[in-house]
DNA sequence: GTAAACCCGACTAGTTTAGTCAAGTAAATA
DNA sequence: TATTTACTTGACTAAACTAGTCGGGTTTAC
């Protein structure tokens, strides 16, 4: 298993995306402004939450991206599979072939533990994060930023 | 978070070590037959094991590592934790600063997943992997890989 | 005193992360 | 239609880390 600001970041623009879908497409520079992310590396991980699906995309002035499903239905688990960050700890991803294609002594453990880390982070969608205190505090908290104009507001529709 | 063969092993040998605990010291050269892992990589991960005191070592001919607690009392998240391997899976390592000192959207999820993560990996010891039935199975198996001759047996204590 | 074992530090090939950079294409609007 | 905004794609990279190897020790049982 390998969780890291990949897999953080994918899920913290997608989260972004939820908080402001009310607003029409986002674009990448919202995003990457919000969330300190860069944008460059924003356009390598849409590619992937693209190609799964995840979000569709409006090119042109305006533009952006939205997701494509209900915020209900797109839970935490997708959107790390879709930028390749496996939940899976095993080493022999599931096959249990590890040692001479025979079963390992911690096979099981590792079994069981990704199980329950699949198994909870695919029972939290979107939509439950949006309804968390804690995330609508930093969310209030990110647009006043904004328009204590520490960045470009004006123009932004 | 980083999950991979690094602690794997670590909790690979330690059980070994556990289920061969009345044959006195374990060589690391047995554990990396039974095990299949390189002696060498064994060394550097007991030495580590060694400094946070989960293993005690004999030298000399005869000689080798032993637990240094009862079985009941290691779990599996301070061996993955002996050699460095975080559980951790925030940014912040749970300062909640990851944003110009302030917390992110997705802090929260993520210190949640780590406190389960954490749990999990406690509550399981040396010994309640010992007497899981995987585990007897495939220890049983190792053994008689050894006395069927594809290893040096005779000479072994 | 010799061999079995632990001990220790330096080294390394390969992979992955977290990006950057450049050159596009598509669409809205003036 | 020209311009601009924004998505799209691919190549490239420094730094870190993994999963080891290698060579030399030191300790102790026999
Ligand atoms: S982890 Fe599955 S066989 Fe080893
Ligand atoms: S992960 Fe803790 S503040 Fe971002």
């Amino acid at each position: 298993m390998r969780l890291t600001t990949k897999g953080r970041y994918a899920v913290t623009a997608m989260l972004d995306l939820a908080l402001n879908a009310e607003k029409g497409p986002i674009s990448l520079a919202d995003i990457s402004k919000r969330q300190e992310i860069s944008l460059s590396y924003l356009e390598q991980l849409f590619a992937k939450l693209r190609q799964q699906s995840l979000v569709s995309s409006v090119r042109g002035p305006g533009g952006g991206y939205k997701l494509s499903r209900e915020p209900e239905a797109i839970s935490v688990a997708q959107i790390i599979d879709a930028v390749n960050e496996s939940l899976d700890v095993t080493n022999c991803e599931r096959q249990g072939n590890c040692q001479q294609g025979q079963q390992c002594l911690t096979h099981h453990l590792w079994i069981d533990l990704s199980d329950r880390i699949h198994a909870f982070l695919s029972s939290i969608s979107l939509a439950s994060l949006v309804q968390q205190d804690e995330v609508q505090e930093v969310s209030v908290r990110q647009n006043s930023a904004r328009e204590l104009g520490l960045l470009d507001v004006s123009g932004v529709q």
